[in-house]
DNA sequence: CTGGCTGCAAAGGTTTTGCAAAACA
DNA sequence: TGTTTTGCAAAACCTTTGCAGCCAG
């Protein structure tokens, strides 16, 4: 059920942290001529009170199972919001399916996936951001964000039998 | 028709790269027990006689505009293959579809996609390199490929404003 | 009130699969 | 000749859309 993926490890956010997203999204969806309604904060809070990434039906499913009755649509419709307010990063590690994950007060990395086993490692490292500094200089272009995957296999047999048995 | 998309500019693949092409896919086909169909060597005869980003229904689509008639069943199996042997890189520039690239004979790259025109540049650091060896040292991981890519908007305006003309 | 938002289910687009016919080995 | 591959169309998959009813402003 927990997300054993994640190795960065990230301790539960804090009910500080969850105000000032719930702040950021009430003055977005205001500025937008948005309604704040409060299927919108569920979904909202159920990323945030989760760490690791999560496609949009696990979200559906985990509210589903907690009482909240939204809707699918409800659900991709505001991941749509969240993802351009810049709370929720979207990410595309396999084919075909996205994955989303909470990005405020929650360090900028990148990651490395196990094709063998699924797992996924996160990672920092201050060069992309000087290569990005670069390429905008040279190609005249206003970058906004990055996605770095590094695809391969662990050699951690332990964790990765593990992670092929619950395939 | 073309891929105004593609900046760094790659000049046609030579008769003996195509040879060359040939003679890898041929050996792994016979290494993994697969048959050597003319319709497989179509498919790669395809990618490589263009430069570029294609999805698999313009590699379809192109092939049936002239004349081959291979299926989109065969399309998407033999992109696996080709996949899986090195000779083509999948990418996943947007949501919901693959791109495909040829690899041989290709200098690695990564890319800068404009989200206001769709336009995608090519570039190569070498910082990549020192971060992946890094990468796998720090979580003893075999890191087989990555994919980079930089989101933001050119300042192109001629450019970008071709590219929206043609969406 | 009243137009945007929701939930539901149906449609959409890309990729995969099942099966009979074709063709490689 | 015996299986893998093919082609076709149908299914599967994730995501979006249409529409009636609901509710935030």
């Amino acid at each position: 059920m927990g997300a054993p993926n994640d190795i960065l490890s990230n301790h539960h956010v804090t009910d500080e942290t969850l105000a000032e997203v719930h702040e950021i999204f009430r003055t977005y969806l205001k500025d937008k001529a948005h309604r704040l309604t409060p299927e919108r904060f569920m979904v909202l809070d159920e990323i945030y009170r989760n760490t690791g990434h999560s496609d949009a039906d696990e979200i559906y499913f985990r509210m589903k199972n907690t009482g909240s009755r939204v809707s699918r649509a409800t659900v991709y419709n505001t991941l749509e919001l969240l993802v351009e307010c810049g709370l929720v990063q979207r990410h595309q590690f396999g084919q075909n399916q996205s994955f989303y994950e909470r990005s405020y007060a929650y360090q900028q990395h990148d990651h490395i996936i196990c094709s063998a086993c699924g797992s996924v490692l996160e990672f920092c490292d201050p060069r992309i951001h000087e290569i990005k500094m670069l390429m905008e200089k040279i190609h005249d272009f206003t970058i906004t964000n990055h996605s770095l995957h590094f695809y391969g296999t662990c050699r951690n047999p332990e964790t990765c039998q593990h992670q092929r048995d619950r395939k």
